[in-house]
RNA sequence: GCUCAAGUGGCGGAAUUGGUAGACGCGCUGGAUUCAAAAUCCAGUUCUUUCGGGAGUGUGGGUUCGAUUCCCACCUUGAGUACCA
């Protein structure tokens, strides 16, 4: 008899629903582990098998480690603000809380159908008034923060205002503005409001400013770095162009050096580290001045490779760097004016595609070099980018290759300064094995004394000094959509002002579209209620908008990733109405142990969420810096589409085998219309689209149809997508649960095949036999277990505990498989190992363990139970002897199966000291006893 | 181009410190059961073979008594990143 996994299923979770057993205990004197999903954004289309993937992975972590006696915290929660809802509404006019609610509906029943240990009464939605109210606070202690240099902390921006009125601010050392004017403590007190606003806000952690922003036409609405995708928009492939607009931004650079540091105290892989690393992008180096001849002006550089000073034969400004029309001299005025139109011509994505043209012009000037005073010529070239650094190089041909091919083009002078190294045909880019030469103060000198010192030669002739630059910019805030968000900042005089904490949240105003206005505002240009008025604190129409009372309100709203760079916190107290999380909570809680989710993220979220914490914990609002410290990134589960070969031009199909080389066109078909043999339901498929009724059908000799198999992205177009409630009706929750485990390596992407479901399928079905008779009645004995029976058990205690330990959840499936075969060989009915099998087997399969350990005669849940003890005992295997020398000393490698103290160890190896003695024909010299796998018997 | 990861049967994959390569599952083959099918159970399933064995973890070398595992070079695939000075 098969196991009704429905029925089963439907029960349990009703009773954890009820029981609240995944409830975390707060407070509590446990130990606490916080297993964190990255929560999804509630998308039309429902899950797919592919998305719970990581979910099941942290559902078992977390339900380990409640066996394990820890107090877990494991919520859920909806991404809940975004862009497809908002393209609908667009569509549709839904609006979009009203589709989103739809969706986290379907998620959420999708979600209760496998099992998962969700705290639920913790839940969070990014786009509830409730929650986005502190995503707005924070905003406004952003807002009222800057950066202290000198702490390296941030702090209240009152602090800064005290610091300008007593001593201005040529001392300070605060991340700001670059063209922030020097001012002394008196002149502070003689600025007007509006002037000491203005000075204000280029040392606020989110600040207002008009930049070069990446703007999406297609989208009506700007996008962060990381939203692009060769220069096209990450959502939906649109162009994006540059614009200047007045935007909101995150001054995230402030924190550029703690965010690199920082990563050496997590446990991410090295791969993940790397990418935010090269994100963040340090360079050290020097930025050097050189003086342009006959015009009182200085062009300053940076460069990492200040120890080629020597080697410099020219320097190269960006097309668009503020001297270049300056310096320009009459006769080459024509020609630099041309070469700046035609490469402001070229589209950002143009000029990233083509990386081998070389182009550029002379200006006509030259700049001295600092130290040999003699004169380079200054060129233009697009090779150099104004976004980077100064916007201008110095050239050093021999020993970046770029400058190499550009001398080379434009037959300027390649002069080497690494002695014995042939820099005619390409650079000498090594940073170490040179010595230079042809350099003054630095001949004889290696990479690393040169770089030492040429910056105390630059900085004492005031030419230059040491620098290190960051590629992290900082991050634009603002998004010109209606479903984030909004600002609660209102314009005076078109300055920025805060509303009051009190009065949050400020929701989201009624509109009657939710497209741009046709001037190109926002959409919350469009609507009628959306001034503020500060005396009744209240968001009022904006026909009474008087500039002196009522004030236009931001029109912009928040990106997505706001609401998700904070959102760990809310889930320790998610109910609280006064704080965003209480201290008592979030010091219990600290930070997130383990949090699983996409590579996607790697850049995005995980860098910003990192950011914020660090800002939330410089004003003392959170206990701990980093916010996730071990993180695993799932891979993708991809679909096996399935394809029919057409006989070109015609309505005929052909199985695969008989294409033989003809002309076909390959044709995605539902691969729910095709069984685990890859044969085609020819009368499905007939069925499946009105012009394939009448088709004709050439199968192979068996009479099958058979369809080609391809691996793709899991996607509706593709047809090849299958949906979580499917299996669950077929084979149930447990069976996917393992199944998605069963695949391959968590972290490794891979391709879905239902057809291999049979395997757990057949194996939960197996277990359930073993222990209940065709009479729905319990077949086990409460007799002592064999020593196989507790062998089995205690290797699979081992084999689990250690998976899952090491988040190798595949391997632990089979271990189970092995487990209820050899059960069943050895006819094992024992109670004794049954219950410790199911407790062990519960974070997999946690219904059907629930439902054999009731029947067994519990009335607690399964998943309360302590993780079985191990017994190491019971697992040593035959030792196994490898000879390890043979030269003169007989020497002999024990190898046991297991570690032991030593005790056991020794009685081990005097009990195999006859096979060893056999063996090697000798009696041991000596015997090397080392607690651990491996000893050294010596002969 | 650079950085990282990975290449093992027909397929997904295992081998956790260098120690019986291919666990476990899918698929396939044969058998039992059945009027038949499904389901279930049993046996087999890397290749090759003169049935002794031989070869074998992308390719070619190296270290070692012993290499899927460590080292070097190369090839292929995937991911990330890209005129970053």
């Amino acid at each position: 008899m098969r196991y009704d996994f429905k029925a089963i299923e439907a029960k349990w979770q009703k009773y954890w629903a009820e029981a609240q057993t995944y409830k975390a205990e707060m407070p509590s004197k446990k130990p606490k582990y916080f297993v964190l999903d990255m929560f999804p954004y509630p998308s039309g289309a429902g899950l797919h098998v592919g998305h719970p993937l990581g979910y099941i992975a942290s559902d078992i972590y977390a339900r380990y480690k409640r066996l394990r006696g820890f107090n877990v915290l494991h919520p859920q929660g909806y991404d809940s603000f975004g862009l497809p809802a908002e393209q609908y509404a667009i569509e549709t006019g839904q609006h979009p809380a009203t589709t989103t609610d739809q969706n986290i509906q379907r998620y959420r029943q999708q979600l209760d159908r496998l099992g998962f240990s969700f705290d639920w009464s913790c839940e969070v939605k990014t786009s509830d008034p409730s929650y986005f109210k502190w995503t707005q606070w924070i905003f406004l202690k952003l807002f009222d923060s800057w950066y202290d240099k000198e702490h390296d902390k941030a702090r209240p921006v009152s602090e800064l205002i005290e610091v300008f009125r007593t001593q201005g601010n040529a001392a300070l050392s605060a991340a700001c503005d670059e063209k922030t004017p020097v001012f002394k403590a008196q002149q502070w007190q003689q600025m007007d409001q509006d002037q000491q606003a203005d000075i204000l806000l280029k040392y606020r952690l989110t600040y207002l400013a008009e930049t070069e922003v990446n703007w999406c036409p297609y989208l009506g609405t700007v996008l962060a770095n990381d939203e692009i995708v060769n220069g096209l928009s990450e959502r939906g492939g649109h162009p994006v162009v540059r614009k200047k607009m007045t935007q909101w931004i995150m001054r995230i650079s402030a924190y550029a050096q703690r965010l690199l540091t920082g990563l050496d105290h997590i446990d991410w892989t090295f791969a993940l580290k790397e990418s935010q690393r090269n994100w963040i992008g340090k360079s050290v180096g020097a930025l050097v001045h050189f003086e342009v001849k006959d015009l009182n002006r200085k062009i300053s550089v940076f460069t990492t490779r200040p120890d080629t000073i020597f080697g410099v034969s020219f320097v190269t400004l960006a097309p668009e760097h503020p001297l270049v029309l300056e310096l320009t001299t009459s006769e080459h005025r024509e020609e630099i004016q041309s070469y700046i139109q035609a490469t402001a011509r070229r589209s950002e994505r143009d000029r990233m595609a083509d990386v081998k043209t070389i182009s550029g012009a002379f200006t006509g000037a030259y700049v001295w070099h600092p130290f040999t005073k003699k004169p380079l010529p200054i060129w233009i070239g697009d090779y150099v980018l104004a976004g980077y650094g100064t916007g201008a190089v110095m050239a050093v041909p021999c020993g970046d290759q770029r400058d190499h091919d550009f001398a080379h083009f434009f037959d300027l002078p390649i002069p080497n300064i690494f002695k014995d190294t042939n820099v005619d045909q390409e650079a000498f880019t090594e940073k170490s094995g040179f010595i230079i030469q042809n350099s003054d103060f630095l001949n004889g000198l290696d990479y690393v004394s040169a770089m030492k010192v040429v910056i105390e030669q630059l900085e004492s002739a005031a030419a230059g000094q040491g620098q290190t630059n960051f590629r992290l910019r900082d991050a634009v805030f603002s998004r010109q959509r209606f479903w984030g968000e909004p600002f609660p900042m209102y314009y005076v005089n078109g300055r920025p002002q805060p509303i009051s904490p009190d009065h949050l949240p400020i929701r989201l105003p009624h509109v009657d579209q939710y497209l741009p206005t046709e001037d190109g505002a926002p959409p919350l240009g469009r609507a009628t209620q959306w001034a503020w008025d500060t005396e009744r604190n209240s968001v009022v129409d904006n026909a009474n908008v008087d500039h002196k009372k009522v004030f236009p309100l931001e029109l912009n709203t928040m990106p997505g990733w706001a609401g998700s760079a904070w959102y760990f916190f809310r889930y320790m107290d998610a109910q609280n109405e006064k704080e965003f999380a209480n201290q008592e909570a979030m010091s219990y809680w600290k930070q997130v142990d383990l949090y699983i989710g996409g590579s996607e993220h790697a850049t995005g979220h995980l860098l910003y969420s990192r950011f914020w914490t660090k800002f939330l914990f410089d004003l003392g609002l959170v206990p701990v810096d980093e916010p996730f410290n071990k993180l695993i990134n799932q891979g993708m589960i991809l679909g096996t589409s399935a394809f029919v070969h057409r006989l070109e031009g015609t309505s005929t199909f052909l199985s695969n085998d008989k294409v033989d080389g003809q002309k076909t066109q390959l044709i995605h078909v539902d691969v729910n219309m095709v069984d685990a043999s890859n044969h085609l339901n020819i009368n499905q498929f007939k069925g499946w689209r009105k012009d394939f009724a009448d088709a004709d059908f050439v199968t192979n000799d068996q009479g099958h149809f058979v369809v080609e198999r391809e691996v793709e992205k899991m996607s509706k177009s593709k047809y090849n997508v299958v949906s979580p409630d499917e299996i669950c009706d077929q084979y149930g929750a447990d069976s996917l649960r393992m199944y998605e485990m069963f695949l391959g390596p968590l972290e490794q992407a891979k391709p879905w095949n239902t057809a291999g479901i049979s395997g757990v399928y057949n194996f939960l079905n197996k277990l359930w036999r073993l222990y209940i008779d065709d009479q729905n009645r319990l077949k086990v004995e409460a007799s002592e277990p064999s020593a196989e029976n507790l062998k089995t058990l205690h290797k699979s205690i081992k084999k689990v505990q250690d998976d899952i330990e090491g988040f190798s959840f595949n391997t632990s499936v089979s271990t189970f498989m092995i487990a209820v075969n050899e059960f069943s060989t050895q006819s094992c009915q024992s109670k004794q190992v049954l219950e410790p099998f199911l407790i062990l087997l519960s974070p997999y399969a946690p219904h059907i363990a629930e439902e054999l350990w009731h029947r067994l005669g519990h009335s607690t849940s399964v998943t309360s139970q302590s993780f079985p003890e191990l017994n190491e005992a019971l697992l040593v295997e035959q030792t196994k002897v490898y000879p390890v020398s043979f030269n003169g000393k007989m020497r002999f490698t024990l190898e046991l199966s297991l570690d032991m103290d030593k005790a056991a160890l020794e009685t081990h190896v005097l009990k195999h000291d006859q096979t060893v003695s056999q063996l090697a024909g000798h009696k041991p010299k000596k015997v090397i006893v080392v607690p651990g796998k491996i000893i050294n018997i010596v002969y």
